[in-house]
RNA sequence: CGGGGCGUGGCGCAGUGGUAGCGCACCCGCUUUGGGAGCGGGGGGCCGCAGGUUCGAGUCCUGCCGCCCCGACCA
């Protein structure tokens, strides 16, 4: 491609609305183009780069035995009524009527029409296994998109699924795709983790998130200073301090005025905050909940939301805790009837709680579990943190920010028994086929790809993903040798299976360097009356500061170095 | 959805009631050609939208819309 011709231009400074850097390395490089709050254009240069790594997916996929498909973005409501969706997406579900008044969904995922497409297509347990997957428009009405492509409402997602007769094939189907996900982020330069998930909206029982440990990243991940436990803050779990339970004593209330917080009762009474019962209430489906924690821990929603049977929990208004005849500051679950009641395991470890007394400016000492209070509920519901005892009993847990590139799941029968995908086995038995399913966020990837690979002059990509794999520049291209070896260099370095950026423009080499550097392409040549005067053309690579002079005939040896 | 900020040419910005400007980018000419060049000339604006106040509104008032950030939320 020459640059004469290619449309896009590069910015000198990026929109005032970028903020990430791979938002304004994006946008500035003319790889994007905002159309609306998450939701973005390809041009040219940023299309390569996303088709090659559509590539990379696609052959790692092939690889592990996954047969490319293809799902319709637009799906009639009823399907995900039969999933039992339709109303539990969060995000929700972008609907629509069409001319029929029928109702239709704009697809934020595709496990219902994956699981029809199975249903039709398998009977025995010969048609079993396979995996099949897809490179497809989502949209997700996010409530807050965010960060250029790293979160936006309209992306293009890979999603695979994977169908088995029982347990141990979907575990084998996993494994391969678990190995498949390894290899293209390495294929993209990503240093991923593969850390614990909660699996949210989609459901089933274990999930596993591949994580670009960044700052800009927006998920929080734990990990262990001793072990390779890591997990989303949303599924980490810990050991928790467990305390010697000793003689039930007396339940005694005493006044406590201006009392409002564990900190402050605690305080008050010259004991931990492990000494004290966390009261919190949550309104869920309109009902409130009493969520009971013992004082050291806080409340970790999503896996209170898990306990909960996946309705969302939020915190309950002042007005519905006042309305629930609740004191806000003295509650606690002691004597309260009519209102379901969660208890995190912690609250076991541990006796003769400060708790509140339910009466203004007063609390209540030596509270204990089932005499005093009742639990619906028992469960792990606790926020872990840094510092905590990693649950594997190796080592502290630390905190990092992450990117979540992508997410695979054992779905087991989640979708199959409700939408009757099942088959017949060996003894004539009728079974639901186990699922998994596997996403890659294409633009994410994109995005992820950048914030870990710049520097202060432009992205620095890594060849498989860049959209060119050298840029050559003709400087002084008035001078008609230069221009005719420039010429040929394009010819051969194309030849040789290069994809190649000439730069043919009559500007100042000063904008050319700019620009190669902030598109990151990996190989930059320059040729030119001075490069000649020094016998050849210049090679630099990308990360590197230095160029090298390089005769003519040597140039594919040289460009061979840096490059596959 | 709560809090905050911002909407003026493709991008970045100035303009607190009186002729809409600057830098970059763009077009023409000449000079240039190793890290976003110099000189000269030029084109491009429903100042987010609607209503109001005023002799007069980019500027003041009201409403709406859009975008960004923080939080909530988030396969």
């Amino acid at each position: 491609m020459r640059s004469s011709q290619l449309f896009g231009k590069t910015l000198r400074q990026a929109p005032a609305d970028a903020e990430n850097i791979s938002h304004k390395l994006l946008v500035r490089a003319g790889f994007i183009q905002q159309i609306a709050a998450g939701i973005f254009s390809l041009q040219p240069l940023g299309n390569r780069s996303i088709t090659k790594i559509r590539n990379i997916i696609r052959e790692e996929m092939d690889r592990v035995g996954g047969q490319e498909i293809n799902m319709p973005v637009v799906q009639p409501r009823s399907l995900w009524e039969e999933s039992g969706r339709a109303d539990t997406f969060v995000p929700p579900l972008a609907r629509f009527q069409d001319k029929r008044e029928r109702d239709m969904v704009i697809a934020p995922t595709h496990e219902e029409t994956a699981t029809v497409m199975a249903r039709a297509g398998v009977t025995s347990y010969r048609d079993l296994p396979f995996t099949i997957y897809q490179i497809q428009t989502k949209f997700r009405d996010e409530t807050r998109p965010r960060g250029g492509l790293l979160r936006v409402r309209e992306f293009e997602m890979k999603d695979a699924y994977s169908f088995d007769a029982d347990e141990e094939g979907m575990d084998r189907s996993f494994q391969a795709m678990v190995t498949a996900y390894k290899r293209i982020f390495k294929r993209c330069g990503l240093d991923v983790v593969m850390v614990e998930a909660d699996s949210g909206g989609i459901g089933g029982k274990d999930s596993n998130e591949f994580v670009l440990l960044t700052e800009s990243g927006e998920d929080t991940i734990l990990m262990s200073t001793e072990s390779d436990y890591a997990a989303n803050g949303e599924k980490a779990s810990f050991i928790k301090k467990a305390f010697p339970i000793g003689e039930l004593g007396e339940v005694e209330e005493f006044a406590t005025p201006n009392i409002k917080t564990i900190e402050e009762l605690a305080k008050a009474e010259d004991v931990s905050k492990s000494k004290t019962a966390k009261a919190v209430f949550y309104s869920v489906n309109d009902e409130i909940v009493v969520v009971t924690i013992r004082g050291d821990y806080d409340v970790n929603e999503t896996k209170l939301r898990n306990v909960l049977g996946g309705a969302e929990p939020r915190l309950a208004t002042p007005e519905e805790v006042k309305a629930a005849g609740l004191v806000s500051g003295s509650a606690s679950a002691v004597g309260l009837t009519g209102m379901k009641s969660v208890v995190d395991d912690s609250i076991t470890m541990g006796s003769n709680y400060l708790a509140g007394a339910n009466k203004e400016g007063f609390h209540l000492r030596n509270v204990n579990l089932d005499r005093d209070f009742k639990a619906d509920i028992i469960a792990d519901i606790a926020e872990a943190k840094k510092g905590y005892l990693s649950p594997d009993g190796k080592g502290k847990l630390v905190a990092k920010r992450g990117i979540e590139v992508g997410h695979v799941f054992k779905l087991g029968t989640v979708y199959s028994s409700k939408m009757g995908a099942n088959f017949t086995d060996e003894d004539g038995e009728q079974k639901d086929v186990m699922m998994g399913c596997y996403g890659i966020g294409v633009g994410r990837l994109l995005a992820a790809a950048v914030e870990s690979n710049n520097d202060d002059f432009g992205m620095v990509l890594p060849q498989a993903i860049a959209p060119y794999a050298v840029y050559l520049a003709g400087l002084n291209l008035n001078d008609s040798d230069i221009s005719d070896k420039a010429e040929q260099l394009y010819e051969a370095l194309q030849s040789a299976g290069y994809d190649v950026l000439f730069d043919d423009r009559d500007i100042p080499a000063g904008v050319k360097f700019k620009d190669a550097d902030l598109i990151g392409i990996p190989v930059r040549i320059v040729i030119s009356s001075r490069s000649l005067e020094n016998g050849g053309v210049e090679v630099k690579a990308r990360t590197s500061k230095d160029s090298e002079i390089v005769a003519e005939s040597d140039v594919l040896t040289s460009v061979k170095k840096l490059l596959v």
